[in-house]
DNA sequence: TGTACATCAGTGAACGCGCGTTCACTGATGTAC
DNA sequence: TGTACATCAGTGAACGCGCGTTCACTGATGTAC
């Protein structure tokens, strides 16, 4: 138990810091993730993050790209669930994302979504990562889509998803099931020829 | 010349103030609008400030305003001389909206799409000017649809127009051109149905 | 018209605060013999 | 097994810097007589 539990112990700090990292991310964007107030989310103090971390802007990066994978694995499991129960990948998958679930967990959905525009902006290697997510986010949805869809349709589709969840947090929460009923409407009707009027 | 041109140079100083304000937000977001590099942009020194706005945070309101109805002031003089050569008003904001142009005129463009995410935080006050370009957003493409086009139609138009722009510019220039054209495509065949084929 | 005064927009130095970063130190865990 | 030492994760005080904000002051413009 002495190499193994040494990494784990420290490994696990980086994680605990990373999650709350992604958390801050999510919720308020590049600007708002604090060294010291994510140190203190993971219950550790701000002086140990140089420890774990080259740089705030390091860890941006990590973070961003920890986001997404968290956030890819939860919508995993959410659409095999809905799969399942005999709905298609691609209904499934338009369902979840535009969820009021999704729409209303700030700091735990995708963070394609979540941080919109920061993506664009920073310095190369964060670009990078973002950039990546990005592309994680389209080939994720292509992989959904029926046999014989338009190339390009993911792309579109991702575009949506994207702008509503972002449109619907703007919005008051009375309006907001409204907003996400129509993209879903939408997006079925244009691009889930599988079960069409299945519902 | 006494009162008007007093309140005249004053106003002229606001009025630049807030352009440098709308442009720093655009490009960089509410985190990248600095008070003394606003200033700065806008020929003076940081200290007057306070003579024109109460807080930074006042300014910010001001600027999202500012900025949105630059915005749709410049995209309505764009449609109407794509109308006048003929085409739908819808087809002709989808194809300004998700133009190279727009995309790349990173601090001139629409600070729905440029904000985002950011829209949906801060406080009270700046939120609420925040909703108020989004609603204005989606009420302006909901005037140029074609008659009996489905409710709800507008804000999906909306959501899609926002997000490709936003995806747009994280990928690297190369792949812009083709994402939004199939952005383009897909909007124009599913809700201009004015003058399908037309092209 | 000219002079003295008031107003007003803008200047630039200064302040406090928060943040990213550094560093000497502590306490716990693991290793050597 | 027990003792002495080394390693390592984390602590907390301190630093410099940038930012929002304040304020005494300046210079120009307008007003009174």
């Amino acid at each position: 138990m002495s190499n193994d539990l040494k990494q784990t112990r420290r490994q696990q700090s980086h994680e605990r810091i990373l999650d709350a990292a992604a958390r801050a991310l999510c919720r308020d964007g590049y600007a708002g993730l604090g060294v010291a107030n994510v140190m203190k989310e993971a219950g550790l103090t701000h002086g140990g993050f140089y420890a774990h971390f080259d740089s705030r802007e390091a860890l941006l990066a990590e973070a961003v790209e920890h986001a997404g994978m968290r956030s890819m694995a939860r919508m995993r499991e959410r659409l095999a669930r809905r799969v399942d129960e005999g709905i298609s990948p691609l209904r499934a998958l338009i369902e979840e994302y535009l969820s009021d679930t999704h729409v209303n967990a700030l700091d735990a959905g995708c963070p394609v979504a979540a941080l919109g525009p920061d993506l664009g902006r920073g310095e190369t290697a964060l670009r990078g990562v973002a950039l990546g997510r990005v592309q994680h986010l389209v080939a994720a949805i292509a992989r959904l889509l029926p046999p014989g869809s338009a190339p390009g349709a993911a792309q579109v589709i991702a575009a949506t998803l994207v702008g509503s969840v972002q449109l619907a947090r703007v919005l008051p929460e009375t309006d907001r099931e409204a907003m996400l009923q129509n993209a879903r409407a939408s997006l079925l009707a244009q691009f889930d020829h599988a079960d069409v009027g299945a519902h």
